[in-house]
DNA sequence: TACTCCTATCTAAACGTTTCGATCATGAGC
DNA sequence: GCTCATGATCGAAACGTTTAGATAGGAGTA
């Protein structure tokens, strides 16, 4: 910038100013800093610009895995909002872990990010201490956290899994099994609530035998699937509250050499591209991944832009049960 | 810094000593400048460090598509890997789109990421000319650009189609579809010619009716299927060269009213966590995601920590077909 | 003793921007 | 003809580090 400025023979301030548009510049310079600039091949130096001004023009996206399809779906659509902003996004993973969580928040609060959006993962004290450190946006998607007031996308968990928990009641499942994720989480504490609320409003005891935590992983999903399949009065229907353990629970009833939905019905929360085409076709809870990283996205350029302190908003939105054909009628075989 | 200066009692240059240990500090002082540094609660600065130093400890990661799961496997194991070794990862996708590609290179070069490690998208042309701003580390994963000479970790695409190919040859099938991806990759000829070479090995003509171009998503695979499946005489099996398209396919046979693998057999290039649980169980091409993973970052970690001017390496890995349940043997109809 | 060589520390100049306040025409209003 | 706002430009001080070079005391050596 300096070399410009001489080339053009005028100050760096005159010539910042050009760039910024952040004070009127007469035509003549205007087309000498132009061409100096061309001549040069000169572009702006980012970090000089946000050593000064304090921002970075980029945000900080904390998501527990990156492996996990209804996370990147989220992330393509934040992305693509935010780019087009002109932010930058810098993704980190925590692995569902909390420790994980509080370096990669650290790490990207040393960088300086202008925001945060956040799927948190595990406790919410270890949250609460790492976003202290922070006073800059944060929006937390997915789940929340409860001692932290920050704007949030979240889902009606409750009523989406209790919606399909009704659906297996209607076709006449009584032990249904119910594959927890974990319930440091609003989202594993969310749904577990929505089978209770269906199993109490249907008068259905709830066994805790039935509910196993496999902390949202296929592998934990898989044993969890295990001890239920070698109980001694089998569930007629599984439910699983999220897309990685459903696969992780198919494994099982497979090893199991059981077959679904003929000896098992299954469903599970999040839906997969592939799901109408491969079998069993998955009864699932399909969550609006455009609309969840639309509204985070917005929240935090709101933010962002409009430094108003505005109370936190919470934006709750629902599922859709997206009923295939993983699960059957089921009649009780006579017993006892 | 300056706080914890005055604090200790000491110069700036002996605290930026200590942090950074690029010089001797007493006890004493070491003792001293410890505790002003906790009783303040100092971070240093990182934004003001990289103007220095021209470092930012940040590695780019440029995708074609963070939906794609054989992607998303490479950046959790390269993310794990880098994080590790004190480097933050920006993830940037291009969606496939060259433009998009120069545009967000261009953001991580503006940003002074301090190597680049690239999944090219398109044109050559493209990428090489915004790579010859960049004096920094560049590997190419997956696909590589010939006019470009940089590390690479990629993968024999062509044996790994015509081990795929002859398999089902072996199984008598003499008309195969191929659903290709964009012939502007590496990957997408590479593996094109695999095909291709396993027919010309058989004796087998390749009649170009069979080959259609799905550029590697969903959306067009569905339809370059779709003109295979009202041919006259019917491909007996198709071949889908990556994960995206072969759901496009099974969607297209399944919309065909027909099945796979009784009336049609499937392939494809890279696996999925799934895939031997939902059927058709797919006969697939393994990627050795992790060791893709893990050689593109060593080979960037390398060039940044050694700065000697090493010739271009270029890694060579193998797919490796895993064979289930969606490929049948096939006797032709008598015919003619 | 005088010399060099360490070790530990400091001073001050970068790094490449942005931005505050100053300067100085110019023209309008009275 | 005076003041005053306005528009265009500049000088220089930040922003928070790193680092080259200076300094100073002491130990080892001839």
């Amino acid at each position: 910038m300096l070399d410009v400025a001489a080339k053009a023979g005028v100050s760096t301030a005159t010539v910042s100013a050009l760039i910024n548009g952040t004070a009127p510049v007469s035509p003549e310079l205007r087309e000498r800093i132009g061409s100096a600039i061309a001549a040069i091949g000169y572009k702006r130096n980012t970090i000089a610009r946000s050593l000064k001004t304090g921002a970075t023009n980029t945000i900080g996206l904390v998501i527990a895995d990156i492996t996990n399809p209804f996370f990147t779906d989220v992330v393509a659509v934040i992305q693509d909002v935010l780019h087009r902003a002109g932010y930058a996004v810098m993704l980190c993973c925590t692995d569902e872990d909390p420790d994980q969580q509080e370096e990669q928040i650290s790490l990207l609060l040393d960088r300086m990010v202008d925001g945060l959006i956040i799927a948190p993962a595990g406790d919410d004290h270890a949250l609460e201490r790492v976003l202290k450190r922070a006073d800059i946006p944060v929006v937390l998607i997915d789940r929340i956290s409860n001692g932290i007031a920050a704007d949030a996308v979240v889902l009606d968990n409750q009523r989406a899994v209790r919606e399909a928990i009704d659906y297996l009641i209607g076709l006449g499942h009584r032990r249904i099994g119910y594959i927890s994720g974990s319930l440091d989480t609003s989202t594993g504490r969310g749904r577990l609530s929505g089978y209770r609320d269906a199993l109490e409003n249907a008068n259905l005891a709830c066994e805790e035998d039935l509910v196993r935590i496999g902390n949202f992983r296929e592998r934990d999903a898989y044993n969890a699937a295990m001890q239920l399949l070698v109980l001694p009065d089998l569930p007629s229907a599984i439910f699983s509250a999220n897309n990685l353990m459903v696969i992780g629970v198919m494994k099982a009833i497979r090893d199991m050499g059981l077959r679904c939905p003929e000896d098992i019905s299954v469903s599970s929360f999040d839906d997969f591209p592939w799901a109408d085409v491969f079998q069993p076709n998955l009864t699932t809870i399909a969550q609006p991944v455009q609309a969840i990283g639309e509204h985070a996205s917005q929240l935090i350029l709101d933010r962002l832009s409009n430094r108003a302190e505005r109370p936190p908003r919470q934006i709750v939105l629902a599922g859709r049960l997206t009923i295939r054909e993983s699960c059957r009628p089921f009649s009780r075989p006579d017993k006892n």
